[in-house]
DNA sequence: CAGTCTAGGTATGCGGTGTATACTTTGTCA
DNA sequence: TGACAAAGTATACACCGCATACCTAGACTG
């Protein structure tokens, strides 16, 4: 049931009714309520059964340091939501506790950065912070049309972002007017720039604050040494 | 007229409509069609009206070294997205092409990132980063509902939080069951606490950015010296 | 076998949404 | 005074989620 839904979905989750969804399956749109309680409760539905099997470890070997598991993990993560387009819009409008897929990506990183040294609190901080930043990311990411494949095309658009930047009053923006044609550049662009930029960014981040998490305990709970 | 909108929207953003607002404005729907050309072209409107006036450098004085600026600039980012609470479900549903408001922090951080030393184009592409990880990380703070004032409501969400993660199997998931109760305290808590840690992170990881990228410099281009 | 019980499906209808088309009012200014 | 444009109205269409009431076919049981 939830199966004939995602192809349903195949093309844009709001195009996704009861009404539409019940006129595919050849029955009455109330008989869906047998099956589910609300439009939410489809959507929950919806979203465990897209989120199902991902997992963020498929290319972890043996040996490999916390930062490259790291790294790894957040980019398989990565990947395994992008060959889900809906992932994303279901996740926000997703309302129930969890899913048993979330559960199970917090438990890989979890245990990354538990064994990279950090305490069991700040792992969890992290984690914490990490899937806001990384969800969120991730959303915007995807806003906006796909850049067209058509170079010619594209090189239109970033035209227009430029103009649409060097009309502003220039002296109010200097930086943005001096920059406009490196920002259209980079705003309208292959994505995988900033997500590799973004990795840097969150790795890098969380190395220090593992240096500066070791040493505040030996500073404030000295036993050792 | 966008006014008397944000008037209607102050009990939240789905529960403005056209034929509501028409109402509330003693008129008929299809009149609203003389101001707007759509509901987006509403949303639209409402976004930049509800943006306008965000000032990122309210709190900067001369001496600041350009990580204090970074940290006060976010800081002060999202205090003022935090007075707006249809900022973000705003932000989201837009479909402009940006408005001045944003192109003011664009700017300001912008200005920051130059200063600190960072190229023209790396500027950019963490300003790029920067947006999409802060925009996202608010977005998500925000879902859920607001924690309840009484502490004892408090701790009940906590225990059924954590109740939640301890029927997973054990041997799948250890560290999450491990953790289930600190998990349950750092997701059910005062977000500011996530908040300074995240604001860590991008600061931390920025500068480990600026490092490597005048070391690569200087490796790459090899002029000076 | 007869009878009940129930999971699934149907019929009808309410109140809500955005918006296209065509018409009417009203205020301003030449 | 009359033209004209801005603002508002009337009506209608196609969609939405969902409540209530009714029906049907098959399984399980006494």
């Amino acid at each position: 049931m939830a199966r004939a839904l995602e192809i349903g979905t195949a093309e844009g989750l709001e195009a996704v009714s009861l009404r539409r969804l019940a006129h595919e399956l050849g029955v009455t749109p109330m008989a869906l309520y047998r099956h589910v309680r609300d439009k939410q409760d489809l959507v929950n539905a919806m979203t465990e059964a897209t989120l199902e099997g991902i997992d963020a470890t498929v290319g972890f070997r043996p040996g490999m340091t916390w930062t490259e598991r790291l790294r790894l993990g957040i980019d398989t993560y990565k990947e395994q939501l992008d060959a889900r387009p809906l992932a994303l819009p279901l996740s926000i409008a997703y309302s129930g506790e969890g899913t048993p897929a979330i559960w199970r990506v917090l438990e890989d990183f979890l245990a990354i950065l538990l064994d990279a040294g950090f305490g069991r609190r700040e792992a969890i901080v992290q984690i914490r912070m990490l899937s806001g930043l990384l969800a969120g990311y991730l959303l915007l990411l995807r806003q906006g049309p796909p850049l067209p494949d058509d170079a010619h095309q594209i090189d239109l658009l970033r035209r227009g972002f430029a103009l649409s930047q060097l009309r502003l009053p220039r002296d109010e923006f200097p930086n943005l007017i001096e920059s406009a044609e490196d920002t259209a550049e980079v705003w309208l662009s292959d994505p995988d720039r900033w997500w590799r930029n973004t990795v840097d960014l969150i790795v890098f981040g969380l190395e220090r604050m593992l240096e500066l998490s070791s040493d505040g305990t030996r500073g404030s709970a000295s036993e050792l040494s």
